[in-house]
DNA sequence: GTGAAAGCGCTAACAG
DNA sequence: CTGTTAGCGCTTTCAC
């Protein structure tokens, strides 16, 4: 690998003059200008970040902390952060924290270590002591969050969508699939759905699950044994909405007609479904846009609008759902 | 944040010693040792992985370049990857190529820039002209190459079964759904497939489709217009495969009685399908995880026994083809 | 056993 | 307009 003391020596000039013109900084005279490009080209001279990123005390990496990149949801807005980074030149240093402190911690560790300049998280942490003492900017996304610049989608809104869109759909007895409570947003849908089912006179029942896969079949299995007669679902995503639909037509009922189910999420497979899944959907792709943007801001140091960035929620009917006209 | 002068101020001892204690590497003496392992734990000092990187030109990141980590084969991977490189002390820095040459050389250079020590990509390009000059290790995954690692799945093996099924299935007319020809492990499992077919006397389709669910959609209207009678499918991945189950279940053929499908990869929501998709199985959480195996022994200059590693497939037998007993 | 000092490749004063 | 130099934080000879 080529260093600037080499297109230095390459283009006659100093090292400092190299700099300059690479960096666009300072003046230079059009000839030696001319000369260290060519020399730059010759040698095929790249700068070396890790230099610049030593003196300079920040890097062209932001970090990025999901739960897991094999639930469908992420990988919509990992790309939408991708996409909006690369083309302003920064790189993305990823990992996976399984929801889990300690992996956190650890990743934002050694993100750290390595200058990131910002950090995109999707955390559950809730006394942000973590991101207290953090000295670059961060943004969370998908959760909620206290000081911090976050993105996020109106939770309310989904769950309100869901109980509503059943209701309006004359179901009599609906199951609420609760997730994970700790998870703060998946939680608040789920109390806007009840919030909004407990005021009719239509049966509620409420089921905990898992966002997994595993989890969702035990969710699945245990649904129809308890709640036999449930004829409405509101399930906490996709994945559990799916397994869902599948077990009820595999005994045979048919659906939309015996039974309604309301995914959240509106991930790619959901449409390949069928019938095709119904389903609340979020801007995972804009949110993860969102979210770079914002952070992309803060390292300029430009001033913000707003702290939290609340994308609506939109419902998606397909054929989970008795369509009304 | 605390620097190595820092810890040495406190300790009372030279950055040198520091060093040393904090490397593992040269003599300490215990009570120095012990007064440095304090002065750490006081300050929480954490190296600073940039400086380190300068000095010893590598670092501890690894360079990933995936071409779309949507498409849901991939976060399986990436999983795979991350979790292996993680307990490994490494982290990823990531991008996706979109099957583009010009994506990948820029990704390629800035990992280079950031003194990335190693690099796992899944690409097609083929006059690997790009690696050649390669200083760091490289390994390809999903994908064949010439002279480097590569760890893929056997695709004539997967390629025979899936026709081999449908054959022992009683398929009489067989539509093959042909993926681009550019990328070589899906025109491999093609032509395996078609040379076990044209021995045999049922009648054979082509039809080509991309990878995406955009095209699958494509290709699966066009599928049942064009050969309405055919009554199996052989597809060149998941998406098609659900997408075409999705049309021919709308049009309302009985599967896996009147049409049977076979998908490929094995993608987690094909369970949730209803019927489940049957399908081959490549095990891509392990094959991100034997990639990962592999650079990291490169990294440390371990010899490998074998520059490929392919991984065997399987048929998975869910609901889209007949069982037989 | 331990410290002084050089140097990884770059940028930013500061002189000239 | 351009060059010299210090120094970012670390590791590693090389003396002592």
């Amino acid at each position: 690998m080529a260093t600037i003391r080499d297109v230095a020596k390459e283009a006659g000039v100093s090292v400092a003059t190299v700099s300059r013109v690479i960096n666009g900084s300072g003046y230079a005279h059009e000839d030696t200008r001319k000369a260290v490009i060519a020399a730059v080209e010759k040698l095929q001279y790249k700068p070396n970040e890790v230099a610049r990123s030593l003196y300079k005390r920040k890097s062209k990496l932001v970090g990025l902390i999901l739960p897991d990149i094999t639930n469908p949801f992420f990988p919509e807005m990992a790309r939408g952060i991708e996409d909006y980074l690369q083309r302003e030149g920064y790189r993305l240093i990823f990992g996976n924290s399984d929801e889990n402190r300690k992996k956190e911690r650890e990743y934002l560790d050694t993100f750290l270590q390595n200058n990131v300049v910002g950090l995109i998280i999707s955390t559950n942490e809730q006394d942000h002591t973590i991101f207290d003492n953090l000295t670059i900017p961060a943004v969370l996304l998908d959760r909620t969050a206290g000081h911090l610049p976050a993105v996020y989608s109106d939770q309310q809104q989904g769950g309100r969508l869901a109980a509503e869109i059943l209701l309006a759909r004359g179901a009599k007895e609906i199951t609420i699939i609760r997730g994970p409570v700790e998870i703060k947003t998946v939680y608040e849908r789920y109390l806007s759905a009840v919030s909004v089912l407990e005021d009719t006179d239509v049966k509620v029942h409420i089921l905990d699950s898992a966002l997994s896969y595993q989890g969702a079949r035990k969710c699945a299995k245990e649904v129809f044994v308890k709640y036999p007669d449930t004829d409405g679902i509101i399930a906490c995503n996709d994945i559990v909405a799916a397994t869902i639909l599948q077990e009820a037509l595999a005994m045979g009922k048919r659906v939309p007609e015996d039974i309604q189910v309301i995914g959240y999420d509106n991930v790619s497979f959901t449409a390949l479904l069928h019938p095709a899944l119904s389903t609340i959907q979020q801007p995972a792709y804009e949110m993860g846009t969102k979210a770079a943007e914002i952070l992309i801001k803060k390292i300029n140091q430009e001033k913000l609008e707003e702290i939290h960035t609340v994308f609506p929620v939109s419902f998606i009917e397909r054929g989970t759902t008795r369509e009304v006209e």
